[in-house]
DNA sequence: AGCAGTACCTGACGGC
DNA sequence: TGCCGTCAGGTACTGC
């Protein structure tokens, strides 16, 4: 489900119901959720006692720092947050529950049941996976076609896979690969080592673009996102390529075409998207 | 080393 | 009403 947008607008809302809470125990209801440590009981025992003192982000990931730990949680396909009273009745897609001394409750939900969670002691997350590995979410410094260009390049992948790949950069995922690439112009098969300085600087600018309009939508809901005060984002009414199969291209009427790229559904405007 | 295919899950929807 | 196949904002693992 979320992309960068919809994990940057989950964080906001969510600090400002949980900042400074203190965590009096954890239940863990699908132990496959937790990554790390390898012991869900301990992962539970860790947490008691730990306030909430921020919530970072990087690509997809949110990052809860607590006084000892940081806690970070990917939301994969279906995962989401949100802040219920004690009483409230928990549903059968809740899976991991954090009880608040102010009596609150914070339950990560996750049909699909993808969601990861690893805990790491504090200032040690970067330096583990999951999110070593990962490349420059474009608001940071490293975001450059300098850095980008030699990556892209080497490769012979197709580019809508090259910028799946969170190694590369962090943060865009189905939706806002295909809206970047037909914002550029660009074809999702071409290969990375076709693409020119020119072709690629277009293609960073407009990621960034992209996600930046998206943020202050609130992010893109499609069918099921929310954020965690429970609203839907409002970017969806913006998108020009993703959903609108069959549609005419708003840039030269004709017809968005939906193709599989590995699998993924993949949106494009065959004649503003030429392979050559 | 790098890449494609598959696994992990549940639910919604369309066709028969 | 089923039942079956396909699809879904993602990534880790396997094996070529």
């Amino acid at each position: 489900m979320p992309e960068l947008p919809e994990v940057e607008t989950v964080r906001k809302t969510l600090l400002a119901l949980v900042l400074n809470e203190r965590i009096k125990h954890v239940d863990v209801q699908w132990p496959n959720i937790i990554k790390m440590p390898a012991e869900p009981n301990d992962f539970q025992h860790l947490l008691e006692g730990q306030s909430i003192l921020d919530i970072k982000r990087k690509g997809k990931f949110l990052i809860f720092e607590l006084d000892n730990y940081s806690l970070v949680s990917h939301l994969r396909m279906e995962g989401k947050y949100g802040v219920y009273t004690k009483d409230e009745p928990i549903d059968k897609h809740t899976h991991v529950i954090f009880y608040l001394e102010s009596g609150k409750t914070l339950r990560y939900h996750d049909v699909r049941k993808f969601g990861t969670m690893h805990l790491f002691a504090k200032g040690q997350a970067f330096h583990d996976l999951p999110l070593k590995q990962l490349g420059p979410d474009p608001f940071e410094q490293e975001y450059t076609v300098d850095h980008l260009l030699p990556k892209i390049n080497k490769s012979t992948r197709a580019i809508k896979n090259i910028l799946l790949d969170q190694t590369v950069i962090a943060g865009l995922g189905n939706i806002y690969v295909d809206e970047t690439l037909f914002r550029a112009r660009i074809h999702p098969l071409r290969t990375g080592d076709s693409l020119d300085r020119k072709e690629v600087q277009a293609i960073i600018v407009e990621a960034k673009a992209t996600i930046e309009e998206a943020v202050k939508q609130g992010g893109t809901t499609i069918r099921s996102y929310v954020n965690s005060q429970g609203e839907i984002g409002m970017f969806q009414q913006q998108l020009y390529a993703y959903g609108q199969e069959g549609q005419p291209c708003a840039r030269c009427g004709t017809e968005v075409l939906k193709i599989k790229v590995s699998n993924r559904g993949t949106h494009l405007c065959p004649s503003c998207q030429q392979i050559s």
